[in-house]
DNA sequence: CCTACCGATCGGTAGG
DNA sequence: CCTACCGATCGGTAGG
């Protein structure tokens, strides 16, 4: 017999179901789009269940986007990136960042859906759940405070993390969402580069 | 008398009455969760009339974001920046864009609209009309190359953009979207400043 | 015959 | 968790 500390009672299930159902649904038509008889009919269940488990449509969205939103799967990312140097982290973050990007191309769908069709009310009380974490990546920055040039370390974080956001909401912003993301791990190696050492040529600093 | 060498007909202004009422309702709910019933109202006029105009509800916004898409007015702004050195370019640019941005606080909303509710249907033919303002801007950079650390082009103009974007994105993804953008104009400054020169200590290039 | 637009209602579907 | 429904509202269209 297999321990299981913690066996999920059947509603349990039905609840994951539920999620597990409503998820991509939400990423491939949005919010408004998907209908309750579509999760319903995904989970295998009928409609009316569904509110035994959620009080109502947007409950499962709340439930979704504080279950699985990109920030926490972004921020252990760039927490666990190896690296000695302020350089070597750099880069084995970008290249670990967009590895995840790539696998799960819809990882922003979420946060835009929240932006645009809840208008970003769950954005405070999500901000708040991963504020920790941000001070835990600040303190791992201020490690090599003697290497930068004295910038505040939360605005280098931001620019490292819109760096790699950016460099991969661009493949939105320039063609068709449809497909695996063509990634060129060069071009990611110099935008890294760019936030490292500028654009300028060395000695050129005026 | 005025001379109107092309006055606008009835009709035409009709259409624009029904452009000019779905804007605003899409940028605040989304596209699915915008009504005929709401365009019809605030356009002054009853809900068959768009049909006048309009074969489909989806056909408004196809109108819209071909007309009012931010591209068409970012690369504008980027090529009228003044500036005869990169530095005094760079930061007039990104000074141009966010005053562009905090003026229009809902500027990429019809970007994000169209990825999630459109699934980007729209961008293969929207890249297409803004691709000759891309060459322009290329060959504007192109005066520099002098200056720069031989990094390709589109790779400096895709990460510059991607940096003015990611700095005002970051406030859809941090705190509510209401009210007016906070900006603090020394935190763009230093962005900026990083693009130019990096992050690291002028010398401690190894 | 055209356009622009109306009041009323179509077949289906929304959340509950 | 189901079948059977509700008040209302959806996008779109009828004749005039």
């Amino acid at each position: 017999m297999i321990p299981s500390p913690n066996p999920p009672s059947k509603g349990e299930l039905t609840r994951q179901a539920i999620l597990a159902a409503a998820y991509p649904l939400f990423l491939e038509q949005g919010y408004h789009a998907t209908s309750m008889r579509q999760v319903a009919s995904r989970a295998g269940i009928a409609v009316s269940a569904i509110y035994n488990h959620f009080a109502a449509k947007q409950d499962i969205f709340s439930a979704l986007i504080f279950d699985r939103h990109p920030y926490q799967h972004v921020l252990p990312i760039l927490q666990r990136a190896p690296g000695s140097t302020l350089e070597e982290f750099a880069h084995n973050a970008a290249r670990a960042m967009l590895t995840e990007l790539e696998n799960r191309p819809d990882f922003l769908k979420l946060i835009f859906i929240e932006i645009i069709e809840f208008q970003g009310a769950h954005m405070p009380s999500l901000f708040q759940t991963v504020y920790p974490q941000v001070l835990n990546l600040v303190s791992r920055f201020d490690t090599w405070d003697d290497r930068t040039r004295g910038l505040p370390a939360p605005i280098i974080i931001r620019t490292f993390i819109g760096f790699i956001f950016s460099y991969f909401i661009s493949q939105y912003m320039t063609g068709p969402i449809t497909g695996p993301a063509r990634k060129d791990a060069d071009d990611m190696h110099t935008v890294v580069d760019i936030f490292l050492h500028g654009i300028l040529k060395p000695g050129e600093q005026q």
